[in-house]
DNA sequence: TTCCATCGGTGGACAGTCAT
DNA sequence: ATGACTGTCCACCGATGGAA
């Protein structure tokens, strides 16, 4: 996402369906102010970048564009095929083992239920990538998320789960769950819980004692 | 179709700040 | 003191959408 700063808060405002004259007032400056900073016509200082970022929920870095902003940020922001190719490869190496890492303790412990069909699954690794934010304002495991009709769903998972089966770290197969085809994974190896340190682990813990034994509509609802 | 309100963008005037 | 730069106020314009 090459956006500028401008067009970054633009698209921010608009997400969250303020006019100018709106986060104008809540950021402290004038409308016009607001217009100028939007159309890079005026450079931001960086107690109003501090502000800024506060009122649109992201950090200064997200804004500076040293994060790329995400889904969760730009709820009516749909990136390009291009973009979201690009966001793919960025994942780091050592989120992809992370990922593989905290998909296969999600297994272990909660794959086997039979509500934990794929779409609990997108789920629960958005709540826990999403805590794990709120609380260190870092990601945990780093995936994109992309909104779809049944929630969030990680950008990378089919890729990595497809390597993953390849691995024969986990497989693939097929349930019914209330007469509807269920997709489940049942892991084939135990974690390695090496890449994962204990404040993570308590926070994934925590969303599957929270989350874990309720059904996607029941956890969308939450 | 016309009218009206709202929103976003822009330009001019003015004032404040800062470097020279 | 002067000029450059910036922020604010005010006014205006065009686009858009809803109501009559």
């Amino acid at each position: 996402m090459n956006n500028t700063l401008g067009e970054k808060i633009k698209l921010l405002r608009e997400a969250k369906g303020w006019r100018q004259d709106e986060l104008a007032q809540k950021v402290g400056i004038n409308r016009e102010t607001l217009s100028n900073i939007e159309n890079n016509h005026r450079q931001i200082k960086a107690d109003e970048l501090s502000r800024f970022a506060d009122v649109l929920e992201v950090s200064s870095d997200q804004l500076l564009g040293r994060i790329p902003l995400d889904e969760v940020n730009l709820e009516e922001f749909y990136p390009s095929d291009k973009t979201k190719e690009a966001m793919r490869i960025s994942v780091p190496a050592k989120n992809v083992q992370k990922f593989r890492e905290v998909l296969l303790y999600i297994l272990n412990k909660v794959g086997a239920k039979s509500n934990v069909g794929e779409t609990v699954l997108y789920k629960l690794l958005y709540f826990i990538d999403f805590d794990f934010y709120e609380k260190y304002e870092e990601q945990l495991i780093g995936a994109t998320y992309k909104k779809n009709t049944y929630g969030p769903t990680p950008i990378e998972f089919e890729s990595i789960v497809n390597e993953m089966i390849a691995d024969e770290e986990i497989e693939k197969v097929k349930s019914e769950y209330f007469q509807r085809e269920q997709k489940k994974y049942l892991p084939l190896r135990d974690t390695c819980l090496d890449l994962l340190s204990a404040k993570e682990l308590k926070l994934i813990d925590e969303v599957l004692n929270r989350l874990a034994d309720k059904n996607a509509a029941q956890i969308s609802e939450y």
